[in-house]
DNA sequence: CAGCATCAACTACGTTTGTAGTAGTATTCT
DNA sequence: AGAATACTACTACAAACGTAGTTGATGCTG
């Protein structure tokens, strides 16, 4: 018993997931083109990347076209970079001081924080009367690592 | 010139930092201890992460007492939480992607947002003017309050 | 002072990550 | 078909990481 779907990865691993994520599905020579303009690692290397992602269980192959393999992901998105937040809050010491830091510098307005507010509100209005922090919905889950 | 400030720290070496940050000044073995309950690393892998960080010039010497020695930050928390925050924006698309994922997950409620909106309007009345840099503007229009 | 406990300094070693070369096979172009 | 290409499957390798042992010096205790 394996359990293939909570590995760590390393920021090139998440660079060819998140573009992988985007397409849904891609060819080794897409997934270099399509990385970080800049950044061009040989052909060889995102092979080798996505080779280890393999292994990982983070990706799988789906076809063929002429001999190249296509690769789609296998692993979603919203738990993995679910986790790297996690890591980050602890870091911080709590979400409150994350999101205050990115108010604080400049990344998060006003605007933003209201149209969180309102989207929040929303939700609750949907299924909740008014106790503002219980823990939403959330079946994604299995304890981190 | 030597960019003596921005590099990067594996995970270990931020929990050491998150430490020191903490206490200020901390010898080896302190370190070890104050090390998340439930690790226990050995006290000489606490000294090579120290040493690490030492070469990498994040942390320094200050004094000994007895014939150990205490060791002290040399970078500072904000800005190297700030660029680990930054990637993790890049990744999630923007910050408020990013925010909006805290709170779906319940990790930032609606008291959180109401808090970190009062301050930056305190921010904003002690020392006006626009936002320095962030070209992004986003409005969000219809506020609800 | 003799011993034992602590430290620092150095060395070691397997794993992961970034990076890429090589060989062999499938495709395609002329 | 034969040559030029594009791919895949291996292999390689150095740097970074996590983890820790060994040695020799320093300090503390009875």
């Amino acid at each position: 018993m394996a359990r293939r779907t909570a590995r760590r990865f390393s920021p090139f691993e998440l660079e060819v997931l998140e573009v992988l994520w985007r397409r849904r599905e891609a060819s080794i020579r897409e997934l270099q083109e399509a990385l970080a303009p800049g950044r061009r690692p040989a052909y060889t290397t995102v092979q080798t990347i996505v080779a280890r992602l393999e292994e990982k269980g983070a990706v799988r192959r789906t076809r063929k076209v002429g001999n190249a393999a296509l690769f789609e992901p296998a692993v979603e998105r919203a738990p993995v970079l679910g986790r790297l937040l996690d890591e980050l809050v602890a870091l911080f010491g709590g979400s409150q001081p994350l999101v205050s830091h990115l108010v604080e510098s400049g990344k998060l307005d006003l605007a933003d924080l209201r149209a969180l507010e309102a989207a929040r509100g929303e939700a609750a209005r949907d299924n909740d009367g008014g106790s503002p922090s219980s823990p939403r919905r959330r079946p994604a889950g299995k304890s981190s690592r």
